[in-house]
DNA sequence: TTGCATTATTTGCAGGTACAATTATTGCAT
DNA sequence: ATGCAATAATTGTACCTGCAAATAATGCAA
């Protein structure tokens, strides 16, 4: 780590996927002993707390989650046979579903943020000042913004 | 982006996830485009590209690559079945096995490695200046020591 | 040198995911 | 009003992945 090493937008970009490879790998586990539930089902539970009324459109989800709208269809299935959402019929346009949270899925979803925080905190906040947490945010924004309209 | 936003550990890391998959999405889609394999197989060729001998052990590679033992396993499968890699018994231990790249490989290797740099700078190094690549890789580098030891 | 914990790799199995085709509904153009 | 392209979501299928158990080889200890 002592070596001047010439970082070009190759190396930046392995490091940067080798990094939150891991984390993720982490993040899951922590998930799993702590409430017992992958982190994608976290993912989904979060993007319907957040909402005003607990309720989001299949379509929606699938765009803010990191999937697919399949699998966005399939993970909803096995969330809603365990309890913690069930779907609904959009009345204004009946081709649509609302996934929303229930009780139990709130209470889930509550006791899992805490935990998913400090983990968030121990193994990823920790390690950054403020700035490099600021600066960080800014780049990641920036790669985003530019790739939004790119098919896939 | 004019509003100042309050950055937290959680709001940096979740946007660094949801850019990481977007780009992984795209670039996997390039590859299969470009050279009809999916980015999985590059990221074996290019270990062992990189290798003197253009060999090695399943356990390193494993270790480099975002897989478990067992997924590298499979993954070396079918890409020794597309005949890219060969795999030898490696002759100082007799439980381990050695995955070398083979000519088709190798020519495969080079024609992506050609494509996905352009991806790469297209999608990624060039909307990034030469100082805030650095600055990624640096805190990505700090992120990934302080996670090296943590089981998972 | 025999036994046993350790290590390298592979396999059985049980999900999880994407792609393309399918179903149901919408709304625009004629 | 009617036909038809576009849209929301789901399903069939094939592939990919991880976990835990199995297999095989190593090397240290008694």
């Amino acid at each position: 780590m002592t070596v001047e090493e010439h970082v070009t937008a190759g190396v930046a970009w392995e490091r940067t996927l080798r990094t939150v490879s891991r984390l993720l790998r982490v993040f899951d586990r922590e998930m799993q002993d702590d409430v017992d539930v992958p982190l994608t089902w976290y993912d989904v539970l979060v993007q319907l707390y957040s909402e005003p009324g607990m309720k989001l459109r299949m379509q929606t989800l699938s765009d803010s989650l990191v999937l697919t709208r399949s699998g966005a269809t399939r993970l909803v299935d096995r969330i809603e046979k365990a309890g913690l959402v069930r779907r609904e019929p959009a009345a204004e346009d009946r081709r649509g579903y609302y996934a929303i949270l229930t009780e139990n899925g709130q209470r889930l979803m509550e006791r899992a943020q805490k935990a998913h925080g400090a983990g968030i905190e121990r193994h990823f906040g920790q390690h950054l000042d403020p700035d490099e947490q600021r600066t960080l945010f800014a780049i990641m924004s920036k790669l985003l913004a530019g790739n939004q309209n790119i098919p896939g």
